[in-house]
DNA sequence: TGAATTTTGGACGCTTCAGTCCATTTGAAC
DNA sequence: GTTCAAATGGACTGAAGCGTCCAAAATTCA
């Protein structure tokens, strides 16, 4: 018997979208199709057999980058002070918006905002939003053990989000160098725990 | 005599960036030339003869906005106690960042970052960059008259800008509704105040 | 009114890009 | 080796947009 239909290259669907990646971020929006299947190594036809359109292709990349955005935020067992906790915490988040690589996406949906709204809000909730209920959660629930005093869990995970990113989120976007010493962004940590954990103690 | 050079019109030339600023506001850099004309009143042409090219029309616009950026922010008396002034500051910051429509302009730039770097430099400096300056300097101050306990101005004065602009700033950026209700600012700049202050006390 | 200059608006050339078409080649399953 | 879907690549259409050109109209100053 002959090929199978459904036989579409599922890797080859990925190598495009990696490239996609990079192009859009490389050159944003704008960046031509073409140069996307260059990048890919594959021909242009094939990426409109794949995804169809441009858009559905950026809402494809959008989707897949988002399932992984808050994969590392994970918190740690509650048998930690919470000042190591929120170290380590303040230490993914630092890195997280410290990664300019990883702003090209977002910068895609910066420019994208004005024509595809879904998609702006899909990255939030996908990302700050989840990864604020997650802390909120913590804070929470070490309130409730009497080892901390937060009043409005939100909010307070909000401090702490902004505290960690700070103008570095900004300077991301706007394809800025970001200092990202591992040194410096350790120590950065420390300090934003105990301030905060200073703002919030009991 | 004849009509003197330099005759160009200064109002038609601030009509112009008006009009550029809200149509690439709305549909981002690949606006054209002929919205932002159509949009001003004007004839395309007349755009070429006051600003060149778009590249020399966006840099005008920018060029423009910077220069009114962190007018708004200004550090109040000392004799006040730092959690009034602390307060205001937080207020005024909230209140920037909550604005989604000076946005627009950020929004352009970020598109741009990869075509036009000097200018999300020239941005930065002008908004983050000085903004965090003036609240340092401030925070010194008050160290040293013993009001407060900071032993890294800047790094404390990202924390507060970071606070008080958390995710609204990251929902701005990507068009989504920001809640603006006055109230509500009012009363997060106290908690961002009161919070920051605990933190950093004597 | 008249001279100098800007503004207008429409046409034009040029380039880039999305998306389509199609003849040919490739490659997996049998 | 046969078969048939998938992939290729190159040509093509149509739409947009930047920037230019130009002749006619409007505006300002004397």
């Amino acid at each position: 018997m002959p090929r199978v239909v459904g036989q579409i290259d599922q890797a080859k669907s990925e190598a495009i979208l990696d490239a996609a990646s990079d192009v859009l971020g490389e050159r944003g929006l704008g960046a031509s199709i073409e140069a996307i299947a260059r990048r890919a190594a594959v021909s242009k036809q094939t990426i409109y057999n794949h995804f169809g359109c441009k858009t559905a292709l950026i809402e494809a990349l959008v989707a897949r980058r988002v399932s992984h955005i808050t994969a590392p935020l994970r918190v740690p067992g509650a048998a930690e002070q919470p000042i190591e906790t929120l170290t380590a915490l303040a230490q993914t988040l630092i890195e997280i918006v410290s990664n300019v690589r990883a702003y090209s996406l977002i910068r895609v949906t910066v420019q994208g905002a004005g024509a595809m709204p879904e998609l702006a809000k899909a990255v939030f909730e996908a990302g700050p939003a989840t990864t604020r209920a997650l802390i909120a959660d913590y804070l929470a629930a070490e309130t409730e053990a009497g080892r901390m005093a937060v009043d409005d869990p939100m909010e307070a995970a909000e401090f702490f989000a902004g505290m960690c990113s700070g103008h570095r989120q900004f300077r991301a976007l706007m394809g800025m160098e970001v200092n990202a010493d591992p040194d410096q962004i350790a120590h950065l940590a420390q300090t934003v725990a105990k301030r905060f954990f200073r703002a919030y103690a009991p």
